[in-house]
Formats: C-alpha cells, structure tokens, sequence
DNA sequence: TACCTTGAGTTGACGGTTCAAGTCCGAAAG
DNA sequence: CTTTCGGACTTGAACCGTCAACTCAAGGTA
C-alpha cells in the first residue's frame, strides 16, 4: 500500500505516540493482573460477566454480547464454556428463535461479579479517575470517542465471520 | 482487600471508562490487523523490530528491550526466537558482560522496518493523529504520562521474573 | 415437499503468551 | 579460591485467542 511519501511524525505527535501506546500496553494489563490476583478472572471474564449482570434479566444473546465485550463470536463461544464450567452462567437456545443462543448469568455468577466489582471499580478509580483531574477526564472521553469513530465498525479483523 | 464501602463511578466517569475501554481494546487490534495485512508481522514484532531500529548501532540488550516494549522477557525471547529464525535479528551475549543479552537488527531487518513504517505511520496517523485536534493530542499526551505514571513501573505482573 | 441461502454459534487445530522451572554469568562473602 | 547469591535470559508445558470449517435454524423459492 501507499506508493506516496510517508509524512513522517513530528516530535510532538510521536512523543504523543509513544506515550499512549505505553498506556494503552500497560493499563489493560494492570487491571487484568489485578483481577487476575484478588479474583481469579481475566479482565475479559469479568467484562463478559459485567455485561451480564447489568441486564435485568441476566440474560444477552452471544452475538450482542461479544460486540459488548468488543470480541470474536469465536472467543465469546470459548469464554463462554470455560465459565460454564464453572457454573457461572448457562447457555441455552433463544425460544422466540432457535438460531440464536442465550448466555444467562446464574445465581453464582452475580454473586463473583457483586464480590469482585468493589475491588476492580476501585483499581480503575485508583489508575484512572483519581490519576486525572475531571477536566482531563472529560477530554480522554472525547479523545477516546474520535478514535472509536476513526476506527469505525470494521467488524472485520478477526472476529469469526468471514469479513 | 477492600473492607470499606466502594466508591461507585459516577454518570460522567462511567462514560469516560466505557469509551476508554473500548478505545484500548479496539485501536491496538485495528494497528494489529493492518500490519498483519499488509507486512504480515504482529505489532509487537514491528515494535520489537522498530525499537531496535532506532538504536545507531541497531542494537539493545533483550532486557532494555522488554522494557521498551513494555513485555516480559519470557516474551521477547520466544518472538526474538521467531524473528531471528526469519532472519531480521541476531542475538549475541554482550562481549563487555556476560549476563547480558544483545538484540541486533540484521540488513534484512532494517529492509523491513524501512519497508513497513510508511503504511504504519500513516494508520497511525489515520485512526490517531488526524482524528484529533492538535490540542486533543497535546491533551492525550498528558493523560497517557499521568496514567503512566498511576500504574508506576510495577515490573510485577507478568514479566517472567518471580516479581 | 425439497432446495438454497444466510447468519449465529461451535469446534478443533494452530500459533502466541504466560507461568514456573532451570541455566548461566559475575559479584560479594567467607 | 570456593561458595553463595541475584539477576538476565531461556525453555517447555499449559493456557488462551484466532482461523477456517462445520452444524444448525429459519426464511425464501418453487
């Protein structure tokens, strides 16, 4: 791609580079040592669980789900089983239409979610919210909205369909 | 950990964390699938690659390296592996001190780093630099080192050494 | 009824990352 | 000089995510 001159990243544009890939490198993975550490899960687990529980029926199909938790269908179906077995949701067939599957938190996984938000809540607010001041956050909410868009939808790369 | 009452995020923080979370997941998977695409190496072997690259004497020792990368050694040295079986790098005991690892940048590496960063740089530029304001920029850059500096250099989690 | 198509979800193989040893070098202590 | 120790890698197994192929349900067409 690109048979035109590259423009090249000024000083203060690559110093903004490597700043943020430094963050966006490390934050994740400080919080999923953290939870890994108090809870036992991955920061993914968590998400997927999270997004359950904040449903008023606990319920989600797979394919909303994963595009919550921002994966492949793939990875939702793989996660999915191994919190299964840990008895921490089920998975059944949507009866209104067969094509789709339903993943409902059970009783047991409200209760991991209940006792592992308090800590990861505050490990977020510790890295993130009180690192800040709240103009900065109000700005990071905007910075992070216009790359969102920039990237777009692109439901292509990797996420189990076919592009 | 965490006997005390949690403190809750807020409407606007919530905001600010659901728009950020989603930014880290999807903007390094984006960078990913475009090299991955066009240059067929991950990001992480082109920022391996690219930091050795900007060494004069195209050289650091792997734990520098790491550090640079922000990945465990246990990382680096199975992709150093990889890439020096592509030929792209070689890996030598540091002459001055034998405890040390050097990376070297072969030819062939640097053919590829040079032949990579233009599309690189203009994804970057793409999905980041032209997506924002110059002053959004200069506010991510404040932000990215204040969150920098809240997660601290916490070599602990996952680097392959009993922390 | 049979057939084709589409899209959701699953599965298994493969490749990369993590984790827990283990190796090796050099410095410090005896 | 030898022993001990810590730090810098390296290695192999286990684990997780990706990719491609597959199953299955529903709707359309005839």
């Amino acid at each position: 791609m690109s048979t035109e001159e590259p423009r090249w990243l000024d000083a203060e544009e690559q110093a903004t580079w490597l700043a943020m890939i430094k963050m966006i490198t490390r934050f994740p993975a400080a919080l999923d040592a953290d939870l890994q550490h108090h809870a036992g899960v991955s920061l993914f687990e968590y998400q997927v669980l999270a997004g359950l529980s904040m449903r008023p029926d606990r319920t989600l199909r797979m394919s909303t789900l994963a595009e919550f938790s921002a994966c492949s269908l793939s990875r939702l179906s793989h996660t999915a089983r191994r919190l299964e077995s840990k008895g921490w949701l089920y998975r059944i067939p949507d009866p209104t239409d067969g094509r789709y599957t339903l993943a409902v938190l059970t009783d047991a996984g409200w209760e991991k979610v209940v006792a592992t938000a308090p800590g990861h809540v505050a490990e977020v607010r510790r890295l993130l919210i009180d690192a800040l001041t709240k103009t900065q956050y109000k700005q990071l909410r905007q910075i992070s909205e216009r790359v969102n868009d920039a990237i777009g939808h692109e439901p292509c790369p990797g996420n189990g369909n076919g592009c």
